[in-house]
DNA sequence: TTGTAGGCGTTATCAC
DNA sequence: GTGATAACGCCTACAA
């Protein structure tokens, strides 16, 4: 194994043909017969070559590199994307560059610019809430980079997008509750920077409204994507005078909070409370099989498929200890 | 905002000067007059000239990428790893290259490989269990490449690590439980493919020993660093004639497993069962000061301070529903 | 302090 | 099918 690197002139030497031929055949084109391939394999395997990203990018325009635009307060959806599209980069031979952004970074848009024109990556993976930025997206448009959006506020016709309709998701999930008797539901909202918090909201009253069920505000929390806000909503839903039975926390690691903070309080779960919980990992992982054809027109998708819901890697586990415990109205319904 | 990147010939057209001058501010070299840079500056943010990161490695053999070699079964670990090398990353002016892989994968070595002679990184955070492979380890001496190990097996002068005593820290914990009283501690491994599993188990045996209390075989579950392995150890301890009072837990996920399965028993905890768990990503947190001087010396690390034991950004909020019923005996006591 | 020439390793174009 | 040659955008070396 030689310590430098082999470049792609050495390996044409080697191969005794025109440094143009062993670049037919690293990229795959057509017009190589198959004797000189094979000599060029060989020589390539020789030297144990590896072409150069940079040159390769410089010359081509390619950067073999997929960029993922990804900020959430969830460790598990986090990971669950990363583990998901980079399995997929794997297969189509690119690298996926990861990057965390802080959330209401005022620079946002001159990052991903930067990104752009300084990496140039064949595509772009967003999630919520860049997926709603119309100057991300419209600068997306203008540099013409293939992207996909996990989870937009919005399913705009033409462009590729992995989308939930979360009202009627969320009403589902209400009524769920509303059929097994409840009639005092709490909700806990998530962060107000993404759009589908609102449309949750939006799921909860028109259930409620729909049951006849008048919306108390007392029973409506502000929290966040995260599980301090199921703790924190917890306690303070379960300390007013008329307490809810039920609870619906606008994201898993919300409801996983709130169950945290059940248990504290010595509250049966279920029992005297029921809880459901938004999957929003659910939704990334179906962006998983499209990657592959971020080059190429995308196709919309509708409601996840319950079984593709907690299809990650290890997530039935990882999140057993939360899950064990939530009605699961989300997973049978959302279908 | 002009829909095609400027080059370097353009910005140096632009402020009236050659390209190598802007090349110079670009790379805040000495030798610029003031005046002439802010001229330089002022083309650049006309042009919103973003450099092209593919030339600038191929000419310079920068690539202002560092990559992170990951594998963790635990998503809060990679999570935080992530996290904090990004920020890192982002304040020195370099893109974070996550390559999150499989371990076991045969050819993780030839991976590795490719990545240095495809994309050149500047530098390399390597993660258990790569850290201990010889030839992984001999692969990037050979190349001259910089890097830096998480969590070590062993302690090598001379190679940038963060290092912690394994075995004594379990040996530390071990006889906080034993110092509750407790003489029944079950164990509950990692998995055998990390070296500091057997150095935890070690740590564990140590304490018994010296505490006179006799090693019983049937209180030791072989487990890997994953939820399950907590659910499903702390039933199999559980169910023993003689079951423990206490349980180590080789890592916070398998802490948080056994908790899970301890509650769907109704055991209480604390009070019938104790619990320990030891902190992998505590140790990870320590490593991002020191990516500053990731191409200049690296010290090595002795024990972590116990204030940066989750340091993340989120991790106390995240890790509550584990922690809140752990004894934080590892956290008092690595320091 | 600034500028000029040459090359980094690959791909695109256009011949052969 | 295969091969010369010119880019690609920037940095290193060496002048001026």
């Amino acid at each position: 194994m030689p310590s430098r690197k082999a470049t792609i002139s050495e390996v044409a030497a080697q191969a005794g043909v025109a440094i143009k031929t062993v670049s037919r055949v690293l990229n795959k084109e057509k017009y190589v017969s198959a004797a000189t391939r094979e000599r060029v394999e060989a020589a390539m395997a020789l030297l144990s070559f590896n072409p150069s990203a940079a040159a390769r990018t410089l010359a081509g325009g390619r950067s073999f590199q997929i960029a993922l635009i990804c900020d959430n307060p969830s460790p598990y959806y986090v990971y669950e994307v990363q583990a998901g599209v980079r399995a997929r980069c794997a297969e189509e031979g690119v690298r996926m560059l990861a990057q965390p952004y802080d959330r209401g970074a005022p620079n946002l848009l001159a990052d991903i610019i930067s990104l752009i024109d300084q990496v140039r990556p064949d595509g772009i993976i967003l999630t919520p809430p860049v997926t709603d930025r119309a100057d991300v997206i419209a600068a997306l448009d203008a540099r013409g980079i293939d992207y996909v959006c996990i989870s937009p506020a919005q399913k705009v016709k033409g462009r590729a997008a992995c989308y939930i309709d979360n009202q009627a998701a969320a009403a589902d999930m209400v009524q769920y509750l509303i059929d097994l008797g409840h009639k005092r539901i709490g909700f806990i909202s998530g962060d107000t920077g993404y759009a589908v918090s609102a449309q949750r909201l939006a799921g909860y009253r028109q259930a409620l409204s729909e049951a006849q069920i008048k919306v108390d505000p007392a029973l409506i929390i502000a929290g966040g994507y995260d599980f301090t806000s199921g703790t924190s909503g917890c306690a303070a839903l379960m300390a007013l005078a008329a307490p809810p039975t039920a609870i619906f926390a606008s994201s898993d690691d919300i409801a996983a909070g709130v169950l945290a903070a059940a248990h504290h309080k010595g509250i049966a779960v279920p029992g005297a409370l029921s809880i459901v919980g938004f999957d929003d990992s659910a939704l990334a992982a179906v962006v998983w099989p499209p990657l592959t054809t971020i080059r190429q027109p995308v196709r919309d998708l509708g409601y996840t498929a319950a079984d593709m819901l907690f299809s990650g890697p290890d997530a039935p586990q990882h999140r057993e200890l939360a899950y064990s415990l939530i009605e699961r109205a989300s997973a049978a319904k959302i279908n």
